[in-house]
This record gives C-alpha cells, structure tokens and sequence, in this order.
DNA sequence: GTCTATAATTTGATAGAC
DNA sequence: GTCTATCAAATTATAGAC
C-alpha cells in the first residue's frame, strides 16, 4: 500500500531542507542527488527541471501544513495557539525556517510558476486562521481578516528574527504578545 | 569634497537592488559589472570577492536606515509611525523588500560574515524601537523590548507577504493594527 | 529507474597589460 | 582602475546504455 519511501519522495523531502536552510539558487539537483544517494541525472528522471521540482516541495509543503491545522470549523483548542504551534514546530523541531518565506524573499530570481505557488500558500494561510476566528470569537469578518494577516505576517517574521539573532526565546516572545492581543 | 558618485558606490548600489531582488546566491558579479558598465574584473578589484561586496553592501543599507531612524530620543512624531514609514519606504518607493530580510532567509547558503551582519541590523533596529518607546510612553524596558521585538517581526513579516501577494493593502493592514495596539 | 558521459552555460576569481 | 584573457569549478539539463 505504498507504505514505504519512494526515491522521488525521498527528493522532494531533502530538496525541502536545502531550500529551507539555503533558498532556491543555493542548492543544487547534485546536492539532492548525493543526499538520497543517486545521480544527478535520475533526479532529472523524476523532475525534468529544478522549477518542476521546486514546485513539487512547495506542494507537498503546503498540504502537510494546512493537514496540520485541520478543519478551521471544529478546533477543539484556541485557533491561535494551534496556529502559533504550526510556526513553532517548523522553527524547533525542523529548525528551519517556512519554505514559502525563504522562496518569496527571492522572488525575483525563481521561476513565476514556484511563486504562484508561495502566494497560494500565504493565502491560504490567512483564509484558514480567518474562518478559525470567525468561528471561535465574536468578531466580524474584515476584523478577522485584519487580525489573521497581522498575526501571520507577525509569526513568519518572528521566524526571520528568531533565526537570526539565534534565539528561541524571541520567537516565543512574540507568540506570547500575540496571544495577549 | 567626493560629492560625485564613485564606481565604488555604484557598484554597492547596483548589487544591493540586485540581492533584495533575487537574494545572495540570485545574483552575480558579472551582472552587478554588467549593469554599471565595467567588466566583472574590475568589481574585483573593489571587492576581491563577492562576500566582500555584500558585507560592504549591508553595511551600507545599515547605516542609511538608521540614519533615517535618526535620534530616538529627540523624535517630534510617535516613533511608531515613524519607525512604520521606513519600512513603507522600502516596499513602496524602493519596491522591495528589507535587505537583512531577504540574507538572513537564505543565511544556510552564504558567508557567515554576512550573516553577522544581518544579525546586527535587526539588533540595532530593535534597540532603537526600544529607546523610542522607552524615550515616549510609560512603559518599562522589558516591556518596551517585548513591543519592540513583535513590531519588527511584524514589519519584516508584512513586506514579505504584501510582496508575495502582490497587494500594497496588506502593508497598510498591518501597518492599521500596529498602530492601534 | 539509475547509470555514464557529456554538452552548454555561468560563476567567482586571478594574472598581467595598459 | 579598467581592461583582456583565462581558469577551475559548478550548474542545469540531455542522450543513450543497462
């Protein structure tokens, strides 16, 4: 029952590290290839370029993510914690940073069709932490919006921040400040 | 009284648009030449290598926003707004993203020097919110640390998703929220 | 599906003339 | 300070054997 790690997932899982830790253009198909233990060359096999490929973490990126948020409308917990421990999560146990943050900081220099998908992501970030208010508070849906962008733009920064003064307690600093909005 | 902009300078300010583009390893010395009208020699005869040229250029972009920043503690208008508009400049007037910001997303991938120096960007950005807030509202200086620390995370957080979204209203949504925290 | 071999290009960097 | 010339290495990608 295709239990077991198929190669091109084992490429798409290590392409996903590299692009977390160095971006787009600071990784390489060879890099990829060594890690999982392969040639350069069946790593094109399986994505014919580096943008199919590039495109493929982003997807399996942004349903694992949204698969860890769940259904917005039966949150047993406050929609904001659990959002806060998807952004933790990727920052201490990953120790990485989000992928779509690391690939729409270099916009410029990938492929149009890898940043469709980073926006999609964003977007379909927002519109997951703006339904949980909407069902939890009482509050209106503009608010909502206002309110999810804020506190995903604050949280993806805070992963910036944290990484780079190289220290958790920042991140947790500002979850904290959301939480007390 | 070196009132003339010198090749050096050009090629600082060429590669600084280039790397908020397309980030470190999105760019090339060649182009950076290309683009000032000398050959890619001669870049490196300014700069022996490329993480020369980018520390110069962090340096650089430091010192110019905290110029703009100016005094915290002699500040006519509410620090915040003030401390706001330097980040709408960057998204708005320069069409880009914070320099620091788009380093330190892909700092796996790139001289540790520049990352240090990125380190100290958003430290001193954060100090300097402090003293502003400390300078003009009651508040302690934990607190004041605290505000200031999601008020940067927010901001850097804020281009990344208004430029990814490709929509100047989610700046301005957040910027709103900010300010009436 | 993975390999070897290789093509075509780009890149960071150096030597040395002017 | 800028140039020409050049290098060694890396990169994306393809063709074709196994």
């Amino acid at each position: 029952m295709s239990g077991a790690k198929s190669k091109r997932d084992e490429i798409v899982e290590t392409a996903e590290k590299l692009i977390r830790t160095a971006g787009y253009n600071g990784f390489s198909t060879r890099e990829v290839a060594n890690s999982v233990g392969i040639k350069a060359a069946s790593v094109h096999y399986h994505f014919p370029s580096k943008a199919d490929l590039v495109v493929a973490v982003t997807e399996r990126y942004s349903n694992n993510f949204l698969a860890y948020l769940g259904n917005p409308d039966t949150l047993t917990i406050s929609p904001l914690s659990h959002y806060i421990s998807a952004f933790r999560q990727a920052l201490i146990v990953d120790k990485k940073l989000c992928l779509c943050l690391v690939l729409s900081t270099e916009s410029g220099g990938i492929p149009d069709v890898v940043n469709s998908h980073s926006k999609a992501f964003f977007e379909k970030n927002i519109l997951w932490l703006c339904q949980a208010l909407v069902a939890s508070e009482d509050i209106s849906s503009h608010q909502a919006e206002q309110k999810a962008v804020l506190i995903t733009a604050a949280l993806e920064g805070a992963l910036v921040l944290s990484n780079s003064l190289d220290n958790i307690d920042t991140f947790e600093s500002i979850a904290k400040s959301l939480l007390e909005l």
